[in-house]
DNA sequence: CGGCTTTGACCGGCGC
DNA sequence: GCGCCGGTCAAAGCCG
């Protein structure tokens, strides 16, 4: 019950929170406030630019490195992790670093060779269930313009994507970092995960219609204070410049709102990670903890800022 | 009324 | 080829 920040509150800060941007070797006993862990698992991180992005305006890691500073004055890059040709660094312009870092402050493209140490020993098994869908390498199907592009990706009918062709950006924030980004996202499904007793919850972005990004969220089942946030897709749109008061505020997740006893649909909350409600974390759940069975709190300022005639369905 | 969550079913990638 | 498992769909229901 101690718990009661929500999903939508992850994912935020995974995006947004620029003051959170460590990146320790080990995140085993990070669980400081400020601590994020994130790592790129494509070493084109396209999947996630944004409309705006322009060209690079650098590729020195420690240019970056200052002009992130004063973003994360806490912020303990590691070098090692550090790629500067990654295209998350090469494709920030001072204007944009500034405008982009809130949503992805802490980055770090992933090194290239196949290190797990930056997870702590414990986590490395979530991070090789991670790393496991990422195992091949493609090409981004769409939208690899910086450029807003009107999801240019061509729309199969079915939107599932091979798992291997898209990329992935996985950050780790604790709990204390989940703050909000202005990406407004709808959750669409939720489903144990073998080998964790935290289930995953996806979520796409409901700012646009036509949007494909995707994000996930997991608790780590080793440290309960920390969630494994996955994006992918990139959007198709620009990024909010505001919140929508109305957007996300339909739906209470909050165990107040809805009885923890609760049967059937309304007694699984979306949100694994909040424990405040402390439904089963879900019928396949292999272990329920109590804290695990979350509440994605719809952020009130959830914008939905519906620009695009695209259907997602 | 529109947008959201919930959740079982379905689909398809991937490993064996 | 088969089965497992992850990701998505879509209907139902809730809420402001």
């Amino acid at each position: 019950m101690d718990e009661d920040w929500d999903l939508f509150a992850i994912v935020r800060s995974c995006q947004s929170n620029t003051s959170t941007a460590a990146i320790p070797e080990t995140t085993t006993n990070t669980t400081s406030s400020s601590l994020l862990t994130s790592i790129v698992e494509e070493d084109r991180y396209d999947a996630f630019s944004f409309p705006n992005t322009v060209e690079p305006i650098t590729n020195d890691f420690h240019e970056l490195h200052q002009l992130f500073s004063p973003f994360n004055p806490t912020t303990t890059l590691s070098a090692p992790g550090i790629n500067p040709n990654s295209p998350y660094f090469a494709q920030q312009e001072s204007q944009q670093i500034s405008d982009h870092l809130p949503l992805w402050p802490h980055f770090v493209p992933e090194p290239s060779t196949p290190s797990f140490n930056r997870f702590p020993h414990h986590q490395q098994h979530q991070h090789n269930q991670l790393h496991s869908l990422h195992k091949h390498e493609f090409h981004t199907p769409h939208n690899n313009s910086p450029t807003l592009s009107p999801n240019t990706q061509p729309q199969t009918p079915k939107s599932r994507k091979r798992k291997s062709q898209q990329k992935k950006m996985v950050c780790q924030v604790t709990a204390d970092n989940l703050s909000a980004d202005l990406w407004a996202w709808r959750k669409y499904g939720q489903k144990p995960i073998k080998g964790s007793p935290y289930p995953r919850n996806y979520y796409r972005c409901s700012s646009s219609k036509g949007c494909m990004a995707r994000k996930q969220v997991e608790r780590s089942n080793t440290e309960t204070d920390m969630f494994i946030v996955t994006y992918t897709g990139d959007h198709s749109h620009p990024r909010p410049t505001h919140r929508n008061s109305l957007a996300g505020s339909t739906r209470s997740k909050n165990p107040t709102t809805n009885p923890p006893a609760l049967p059937g649909s309304l007694s699984f909350q979306a949100a694994p990670f909040s424990s405040s409600s402390s439904p089963p974390l879900s019928p396949t759940s292999p272990s329920e903890d109590p804290q695990e069975a979350g509440d994605v709190e719809p952020d009130p300022d959830m914008e939905t800022d519906m620009d695009d005639d695209g259907d997602i369905r």
